[in-house]
DNA sequence: AACGTCACGGTTGAG
DNA sequence: GCCTCAACCGTGACG
């Protein structure tokens, strides 16, 4: 049982049942934030690990450290170490996806507008033919143009007294489930438009679009759906002033046990203590390097993890505010654990 | 033994 | 201010 409460602008995790875990010698602060996993690290069941924990794993895999020994290490699940290493070998970033919220409408008031528009001139007019008409006059890129379906809501809802002059439906001629059952993607990619609708040329992500992998029901797929990011996802996210904070050197990076408690990860646990919401931007706070400057990164790496990791790795260290943290500019979020 | 995948129980935040 | 819902999370188990 975990009991979050906000204590003073600082989410506290209580635990109940953490003493089970923990051989007896758990330090009374842990047993009092946090939930234990069986390699005795501690995690907050529903957050993100902190972003140092998540810059160390791609950094010793990067070193040619196994993930299962990452694992080990770091006192994390081998399946978060494989999601995160998986995300970053495909995406370049190391962060977390946007939890919460909702996605940005694509049927916004400028494109239903024009959508009526189109419908009043020519009141015959196909809703896929809507859709081309809004990308072909640049309403909407294929990104962010609504779906047929949409379209179809749309048209009946938002202009169905044009129906009552006479115009055929769309239902008429071409059910739209018929084309969503064949064009599922089109779905999925009007889920990722909406990332960009908002982008100026400069926030649009630097790694290439990824298609989105559709499943039968026309939902994202497989890693496109569980490991969402800019700009394969709908909701891109970037480091917030005080992921910045962290990303960039204000916690020490280095994970020494705590000697009296072998069985913590005391960084992890700092984390906690002092990652925990301070949202007040630090946006002035000039990025300390994260890594000494004379670290070395060699070479390739010892079990094959995949050679394109070393890139933009090296690059994010050289330029911290590049690719691993994703694009700048973007609307910052508030860091949370 | 290592690792990819997924169900699960949880958190989050826009609408 | 509360609720809903769909996104996300890491863990742990399975193959």
């Amino acid at each position: 049982m975990v009991v979050v409460e906000a204590v003073g602008g600082a989410t506290h995790v209580n635990t109940a049942d953490d003493s089970s875990n923990n051989c007896g010698r758990k330090d009374p602060q842990i047993q009092q934030y946090g939930e234990v996993n069986q390699l005795g690290g501690v995690f907050v069941n529903g957050r993100p690990l902190p972003n140092h924990i998540r810059m160390r794993i791609i950094e010793l895999a990067q070193l040619g450290i196994r993930p299962c020994d990452i694992s080990r290490q770091l006192r994390v699940s081998h399946g978060c170490v494989s999601k995160i290493l998986a995300r970053y070998n495909e995406t370049g970033s190391i962060l977390p996806g946007a939890i919460g919220g909702s996605k940005p409408r694509v049927t916004t008031p400028k494109v239903v507008s024009y959508i009526k528009d189109l419908k009043q001139k020519d009141p015959g007019i196909f809703a896929w033919e809507i859709r081309e008409r809004l990308l072909k006059d640049g309403v909407c890129d294929k990104y962010n143009v609504p779906s047929v379906s949409s379209i179809s809501r749309i048209l009946r809802n938002k202009i169905g007294s044009l129906h009552h002059l006479g115009a055929p439906s769309h239902y008429d001629k071409h059910p739209t489930s018929l084309y969503n059952t064949l064009y599922p993607a089109a779905a999925a990619y009007t889920a990722a438009a909406a990332a960009y609708s908002s982008m100026t040329p400069q926030q649009v992500p630097q790694h290439p679009p990824v298609t989105p992998q559709v499943n039968q029901s026309g939902g994202l797929a497989g890693k496109a759906a569980a490991t969402p990011s800019p700009p394969h996802g709908c909701r891109p996210t970037w480091p917030g002033a005080q992921a910045m904070s962290d990303l960039l050197g204000h916690v020490n990076m280095s994970f020494p046990r705590h000697q009296d408690s072998p069985h913590h990860n005391y960084n992890y646990y700092n984390y906690l203590q002092l990652q925990l919401p301070t949202c007040a931007p630090q946006a002035n706070t000039l990025p300390h390097a994260p890594i000494p400057s004379n670290h070395h990164f060699s070479s390739p790496l010892a079990n094959g993890f995949s050679s394109h990791l070393s890139a933009p790795l090296q690059n994010s260290f050289s330029n911290p505010l590049s690719s691993m943290m994703g694009p700048p500019g973007l609307t910052p979020q508030p860091a949370s654990l």
